[in-house]
DNA sequence: TGAAAACCTATCATTTTAGTAGTATAATAG
DNA sequence: CTATTATACTACTAAAATGATAGGTTTTCA
């Protein structure tokens, strides 16, 4: 049960950008330095999110990446989703339909159906935007 | 964000406990037919949910596990707590206080302990009489 | 045309996961 | 008191995931 170093290298990566917003195309070597996280690892995150359509990216001289969307129009769920595969907490569930013989019988499948439904409905509830302001106001998720 | 093997095995070794209380002990071997789990894989969950109070053993002739308390008082919480070890979501919140010298300024910590408060609220919610009587009402987690 | 940036692919070490196997120890029935 | 049944303990292993590093290619623009 734990978010992997790309969910979270990703999350900071397009806070980073929101942060940025508006300047324009951002290069990685600036997201690495300021994020202290390796380039080339970055690099290796970044077409997660270009195929989820939350980053444009630019080549060439004065090139790098932005939002594709605003900071308030992108959500953790997005982000998460995106650099972890799925948010499912058991790999049966990543098939529709479920491909195990014994899921309609599964006493314990409705379980996890539940936990996902809860996570998915917090990372929901949380923009790029909600992070940036949360620095000024101090406010406290999921309370 | 998966929830491990151990984990979910745990979770399956304590509802059949749970369906067969006052039973009086069972054994392993029954719970590994019953459950199609490897007897051997078991043996090394044991450990985990007899050091977290939540099972009891019975060694020779007519042994086996027993649960601690009964069904209504044990939380998929408890359960998924002791064989994950921690259902915290990343690892730098399992130290308290938390060893990373940035996690007074991180952007990102609170997102996780948010996420935190809303998985330990849904599984403190479910304890092992609910699993077993949703078997017959139906009732879905979570809605 | 050359510098700067993204893009692509391969490789690798470490850790975790999931499982097997064998032996030791304890308790009870007969 | 001994055979049986069960837990307890320890070691080992194969496979996969994780977290990275490295090097070369392509595109763009000044």
């Amino acid at each position: 049960m734990k978010i992997t170093t790309r969910g979270r290298y990703s999350l900071r990566l397009m806070i980073d950008l929101a942060q940025h917003y508006q300047e324009g195309y951002i290069a990685l070597k600036d997201i690495s330095s300021r994020q202290d996280i390796s380039k080339k690892y970055l690099e290796q995150i970044v077409p997660f999110l270009i195929r989820s359509n939350l980053l444009n990216a630019n080549k060439g001289h004065m090139g790098g990446y932005q939002l594709t969307k605003p900071p308030s129009q992108i959500t953790v769920r997005e982000i998460l989703e995106s650099a972890e595969g799925s948010l499912m907490p058991v790999s049966c569930m990543e098939n529709t339909p479920n491909l195990c013989e014994k899921c309609g019988d599964c006493i314990t499948l409705p379980i996890y159906q539940g936990l996902y439904e809860v996570i998915i409905n917090y990372f929901d509830g949380i923009t790029l935007e909600d992070i940036i302001n949360r620095q000024v106001s101090g406010y406290d998720y999921s309370i």
